[in-house]
DNA sequence: CGCGCAAAATTACACTTGTAATACTTCAAG
DNA sequence: CTTGAAGTATTACAAGTGTAATTTTGCGCG
């Protein structure tokens, strides 16, 4: 029982770009979508030229981010990897990069500098509760 | 009065990379370190090529990030640029990119997967009412 | 049933990044 | 002075990224 996940076929680290992390937020939110949708999506967002959205689709194919098959003309794309594990993976990936690995001192620095509300604060420590529900 | 700095001569938004990020923590550590004290600090933690070690350096000054003057006939490295302020930058962008720029959705993440020790949380807690000291 | 258009595939191209190797310069010792 | 070691500067080079343009293909309409 050493290997996290025994069926996990070619997802060896999968690095996603910035551009490429936007149109992921677009699969996992809709689920699937074919690339005129994501266009769509990503018109109010961006000013990206379809071109390059497709661009990005495929490249994500091509990494294994995304699947798709045919359907009529088109292609419906839908998301090959799981978005809670990217964003734990990529949360890793910038703590370890800027914070020696440690989360308290970047929520440091967002209290600091007073980017938070007090709602958020308010949120951040009912999630912080939550995750160890003991000690009454 | 809307200019944030009025004296900033050029950094139009500093792209730091994953590798210049090692090195600029050391400079940060040390306030100014020569070449070979950076190599010498990274040797442990990374198998880095000195020569690599140089260009990233050199890489640095020329976005502004680091400056340097002679000593004999050596450089000596400093930082032109603030860890806290990098850090902001760094955190907005990473949190826009993944999580819709909302910081309590990240926390989160990192409480569900149990990364994070009891110590750990209570640290976090008390951050977060520093921040804001008001309301017994 | 052939054709045009929409979609997909191929190609482009410059900039950044990781990772150095090679060439040049200069201080300092002999 | 001359020369060599230790630094710095220049050059390299492939992969990844942002950003498309051009070319090919295949479905649906007339």
């Amino acid at each position: 029982m050493s290997d996290p996940s025994p069926s996990s076929p070619d997802h060896p680290a999968l690095r996603i770009s910035d551009a490429e992390w936007t149109v992921m937020r677009v699969l996992w939110q809709r689920q699937s979508a074919t690339a005129n949708e994501v266009v769509a999506d990503l018109e109010a967002e961006t000013d990206w030229n379809p071109r390059t959205i497709q661009t990005l689709l495929r490249r994500l194919v091509k990494k294994g981010a995304l699947t798709y098959r045919k359907q009529g003309r088109e292609f419906l794309y839908r998301p090959a990897i799981d978005e809670a594990s990217c964003q734990q993976v990529a949360g890793e990936s910038f703590l370890s990069r800027v914070f020696e690995g440690r989360l308290a001192p970047f929520v440091a620095r967002f209290v600091e500098s007073e980017n938070l509300s007090d709602e958020e604060i308010e949120e951040l420590k009912r999630i912080l509760d939550k995750g160890r529900p003991k000690k009454p």
